[in-house]
DNA sequence: GTCTATATTGAGATAGAC
DNA sequence: GTCTATCTCAATATAGAC
């Protein structure tokens, strides 16, 4: 049993690791996790960990690097819009949505960090990512007023924070128990659309 | 230069303590703070700060009692309305905005912990204020629904968390030197308002 | 690969002089 | 009231056996 079995089952561990840790990190955060919890979550020793990773920090790394990946894949579809603004803008929402709903605690980990931790230079990829996601954001708000399809007398970016914070305020409280992600997403149209559509 | 000035010389220096304390907690988190910068902004070292505090528990304490204290203070105002419900509702937003934007620090904190720290045992009268606001803004929202001013069609308790999420997202990225008060309310009526109302 | 045992560090808190 | 010096403890990380 000593020696390895090829790749697979050491991605394997460090993968039972990485969900073990996000779970703890998104509940009760990075600083109030320890290792040895983490390391009682997999059922190992807390020395054991460091086979795998060479610090804690490079937990949170990994964890948030593989979300930012996911995460730009996901706009990427965005960039060739042809649809109509306002379609375009729904689309992006459910999409912002649908992230932070299949990946609960990555997102709830990095919303709780972002103006802390992760405003350091080592995790400067991670506010570079949001900045790219308002860029897209900002080039559809800015059709739409062109066409005439969503309304001029908001500030875009103003409009998109406003988004944003509701997208996010829902990620929050959503509970998978009671909630669906179509009648979470109508239902917020319903407050928001009408309000940042054209009469 | 030994002997007490009678008790405000106290309650200054005390008032020193909590006033960095709170930029602090607010700025790096209460974890990542230590006593030691904390007393560092004040000008003293860190021993003396257990002169007034007992532990650094009790620092937190105080600023979210007072905190608490100002809140329920702001919105006891709101349980004799006699106004229709959407200026009630309007003011309503307009004091959580208020309270929010005077005490960003002591808003940031809470914000950030609420979900955390603020969840435990000795700090319960946080949530159980929440809660108390939030049953402020039902009251209103059903009253508003009742009346036919308020839209019928979306859950109250839904509104109410969608109304909060904007406010608390503004008040994050609310900045005193770029914004103010008036512009960012009015603006955010314009996108909320209109979604929110009956046609 | 995982364990036991331990080194190291950092931070909250205390004691006693001044 | 504030300082200096120090205690204590918890948590990350390491070393070496198995």
């Amino acid at each position: 049993m000593a020696e390895a079995t090829d790749a697979p089952q050491r991605d394997r561990r460090r993968a039972e690791i990485l969900a073990a840790a996000g779970r703890l990190f998104a509940e009760r955060g990075i600083r109030e996790t320890t290792v040895r919890q983490i390391a009682d979550q997999v059922g190992v020793m807390s020395g054991s960990l460091y086979y795998y990773f060479a610090t804690k920090q490079e937990i949170v790394h990994a964890l948030m690097r593989a979300y930012v990946e996911d995460l730009v894949d996901r706009y990427c579809i965005h960039l060739s819009g042809e649809a109509d603004a306002r379609s375009q803008l729904q689309r992006l929402v459910k999409t912002s949505l649908e992230a932070m709903l299949e990946h609960p605690h990555e997102n709830a980990i990095l919303q709780h960090e972002l103006g802390r931790m992760f405003r350091t230079e080592e995790f400067a990829y991670l506010p570079g990512a949001v900045a790219q996601i308002e860029e897209i954001y900002l080039a559809v708000i800015r059709e739409g007023v062109k066409e005439g399809d969503i309304r001029s007398d908001i500030e875009p970016r103003f409009m998109f924070r406003t988004i944003m914070d509701v997208v996010k305020g829902a990620a929050y409280w959503y509970d998978p128990d009671v909630h669906d992600v179509e009648q979470v997403t109508s239902t917020w149209w319903k407050v928001l659309g009408r309000g940042v559509y054209s009469p």
